[in-house]
DNA sequence: GACTTGCATCTCAGATAATGAGACGGCAAT
DNA sequence: ATTGCCGTCTCATTATCTGAGATGCAAGTC
């Protein structure tokens, strides 16, 4: 495979990375790795440290740096709310609801992506919306599969029991009527991430008189169809990593 | 803040990957973003692509590029490994057994990092190695925390119980008489990631003439103290992405 | 349908930055 | 004390990178 992208420096970072990517290395190994002229591979080492793409560590030797990890939580990040759109919308238009994507941070959630119903009566959550861990579907669905501890710490005070979540294990869905709102009902799915640990949930909701007193019997389908394929896309990628 | 490094071509890439830190960007929004020429962006965001660093999304926008999710990996197990060492050494000395730190791998354990017992009778766990997710202490911890539906599964046909689990939850640390080889003991503790989650277990093992039939009596505290060393020092350099 | 606008992509003459041989200092091993 | 290897630095030379301008394309407007 040609190597060389037409910018030679950055054909020879890349080189530096590469070779960093097996564990902390001093420069003479990355002379070696490389097959640069020594004071180039120090000056481009150097310039990768200034911008904390690369460190040092307690030995002097040259690692991967911080600021990767920054920018790879950032592309996570992306990869989730791009392949979220076309989802959500297609879900919107199944169900004629407005759907959503939450993440949870800390003791919230947080609507990451959004397709509202244009019209009519409906739920509208515009996206960096925080709410609450203790009520609503998507709560349940990004509690349901955490650890025990956190699982417990999460109960409290919550409007939904640990019996409640066993069933959301089961069915691998929740629904929830007036939990976060009066008059608005739920449902929700979970996304998986590659390693397949819970990273998101997929929602839709909207009025109770629409969704019924069972929206799970209604939408639990299609969301779950949208969360899997959520999680399929998600896996796509990263298949060169696995 | 001094944004030069001493190499032109490094500076500039690092402004376009802190462009797209934000999310997916349009040559012209990067072109304002840097305020580079035209063609200098064009040219390194594509040399940034070839080496995966950046990618194209299906607007043709710039996005980060999964090179730098495997990156990120790479260095969040070079800083395991490195808080490891010095943890583990002190370990060693203070217990005068064989220190390991163990990860999850599917339904292995492996070996990440390693202070052997230098002399006389001693279990010997070298780096790489790896170990059932169904018997001995690391695997008591590394499952203790997952949640409901990994537990269950890993709980199948492993030579502890539920019981057992719940008890290490609630010390915080497990131990293992002759699970994984008879005549070893072992007591180990979690370590934690930034977000709280369980990523790790620190462990002594020795003979279970030396460790006892109650090696947790005798090593639980100070086992515990080098994990939460280790969850510390993980914690130190991220402090800028919480 | 014609025209305009804005964007991405490409070219290449000229200027500048990057290169790397060699020097230097520090340190560990002998 | 000596030697060898490593990391760091200098600077004359040269190759690479730059960016103004050209080109092509798509979308929007009339």
């Amino acid at each position: 495979m040609d190597n060389s992208s037409g910018v030679g420096v950055i054909d020879k970072a890349a080189m530096v990375l590469d070779a960093l990517e097996a564990g902390p290395t001093t420069l003479a190994q990355l002379v070696a790795a490389t097959g640069l002229a020594r004071p180039t591979v120090h000056r481009l080492a150097l310039a990768l440290v200034h911008h904390r793409l690369v460190g040092r560590d307690m030995q002097n030797r040259f690692v991967l740096g911080t600021r990767v990890v920054e920018l790879a939580a950032a592309a996570g990040e992306d990869r989730l709310i791009a392949s979220a759109g076309p989802v959500l919308l297609a879900l919107r238009d199944a169900t004629g609801e407005s759907a959503q994507v939450f993440r949870r941070q800390g003791e919230w959630r947080v609507c990451v992506a959004s397709a509202e119903r244009p019209i009519g009566l409906r739920d509208t959550i515009p996206v960096g919306t925080q709410l609450t861990m203790k009520a609503g579907s998507a709560a349940q669905v990004l509690l349901s599969w955490e650890d025990h501890d956190r699982l417990v710490e999460g109960l409290h005070n919550a409007r939904f029991t640990p019996t409640v979540l066993a069933g959301v294990r089961r069915r691998g869905w929740a629904q929830s009527l007036g939990e976060r709102e009066l008059g608005v009902a739920s449902v929700s799915a979970p996304v998986r991430g590659p390693s397949g640990r819970v990273i998101a949930a997929v929602s839709i909701s909207g009025p109770m008189e629409r969704l019924t007193r069972q929206p799970g019997r209604l939408h639990a389908e299609v969301v779950s169809k949208a969360a899997a394929e959520l999680t399929e896309a998600l896996k796509v990628s990263t298949d060169s990593v696995a």
